[in-house]
DNA sequence: CGAAATATTGAAGTTATTCAACTGGAGTGG
DNA sequence: CCACTCCAGTTGAATAACTTCAATATTTCG
């Protein structure tokens, strides 16, 4: 790991954001919401951060005073268990909320790493509670928001009964389908995360998560090189398998 | 599965409730309210409701419009997947908040039964959002809630990397630690739910959950008599096995 | 009391993990 | 440019863990 220890303090690059010109408008926090709603949402942002790959976002322990919205790149958020381990707690990609979990206690319970270069968006969670006050139709729809993230995890729970290749066929559905609402292939994609992150993640091993890779390509249902995977019939994919294709 | 189709409709024993009066507003959604802030609190909460044991009080796929407080009893939530089997999403004591997960799409997502006959306080979802507006203290509490019930979802994927023992432990010591926090004996209780929930809920068969806890008897560390579960060495039980013990 | 549901236990079978060897690619430095 | 190293990934064989099937015991409830 990189020494990248105060990046929340020094972050680097800032750009005031605008909800009003981002391409993201139907995917983050204004959807549905009206011109000059959006204008107010401009006032809460505070501003856009690079991250780099490798660097944290915020650290499990540290104290919470904003949520970040990623605008480009992907995120990994993970736990370090007392033995050491590493447990991934998600995979993170634009127009998703970052630090959620935080509200609870005004302290990150995870941490968060860039896995490739990205940029967020600061949402000043005071701020946001204030301007939620005075916009409803915001309020209501950041609710919405934290409920979906509550439905997210209750999602990995169904995994649960599952054996290893349809566990990682229920997770490449949902990177296939989270991918096809940001406007990318939703049949050809490149994982950012490694083998034993994805095993973390399922509750596998990351030699298992080899096989049930090798498996699936034997059965051509997917193509995999490396990194890159295609899923050559998704339909048969999630016939076999559960229909974790949802967000 | 009984007949109690009906139910969210036609709830019986009606009886206007009053945060004000309520033993448990030091755990519930009152907390941290002055005694004006808990009387418009009074308002919001449309009634009680009595959930008799095996009653359902809401079904994936009903519309939402109220959240749900467990006042008395012990509730369970599953989900019913494609090829029938249940799967349970949590279980629910006194003063837990049920219905978070439907925000998102004003549906309910998951089934909702009473495992012992339990009391609910109604609170209608548009009615906290109208209040919210003007207590913001009740708004941000409100949001710690729902945060709280992120880290608690995700605390399940914890699990991943744990044997069938050390599951079943940090499931006891989930429960001891509710229990304790109501009052009651985090040393002895009795388990509402039978080993297959308990084993849907962990990932694992009813055998696999019954041997379990036949190992931990073996050991010394705690006492099962059929659903009265006795620990005998929590810390040891604690060093031993992660500390999901928190909420 | 008797039927049905729940729980326990054994033995056999499956699945995932562990340990270990090996491959291939990315990056380094001579 | 090549040799070298490091890391991620793949694969095989042995082991451990969980599940399945089956038989039996116990509890619950009408």
């Amino acid at each position: 790991m990189p020494p990248d220890s105060l990046i929340t303090k020094k972050l680097r690059s800032n750009i005031k954001a605008s909800c009003s010109s981002c391409g993201l408008r139907e995917l983050c926090l204004p959807v549905g919401l009206d011109e000059q709603e959006v204008r107010a949402l401009d006032h809460l942002i505070n501003q856009r951060h690079k991250i780099r790959r490798g660097e944290h976002l915020h650290r499990a322990g540290l104290d919470f005073h904003s949520l970040h919205v990623v605008r480009t790149g992907f995120f990994k958020t993970y736990v370090l268990q007392e033995d050491g381990r590493e447990q991934v707690t998600g995979f993170h990609m634009p127009g998703e909320v970052l630090g959620l979990d935080a509200i609870s206690a005004d302290t990150h319970t995870c941490n968060a790493v860039a896995l490739e270069d990205s940029e967020v968006c600061e949402l000043p969670f005071a701020k946001l509670e204030g301007i939620g006050r005075t916009i409803p139709s915001l309020m209501h729809h950041f609710h919405k928001i934290m409920s979906r993230e509550i439905v997210r995890e209750r999602g990995m729970l169904l995994l649960g009964g599952m054996k290893a290749g349809e566990r990682l066929v229920a997770f490449l559905l949902n990177l296939s389908h989270r991918f096809a609402r940001r406007g990318y292939s939703p049949l050809d994609f490149n994982l950012r995360m490694t083998r034993e992150e994805i095993g973390s993640y399922l509750g596998l091993k990351l030699e298992t998560i080899s096989r049930a890779f090798s498996r699936l390509q034997e059965d051509g249902l997917i193509n995999v090189n490396n990194k890159r995977i295609r899923l050559n019939d998704i339909d048969h994919l999630r016939r076999q398998y559960g229909s974790s294709s949802c967000e």
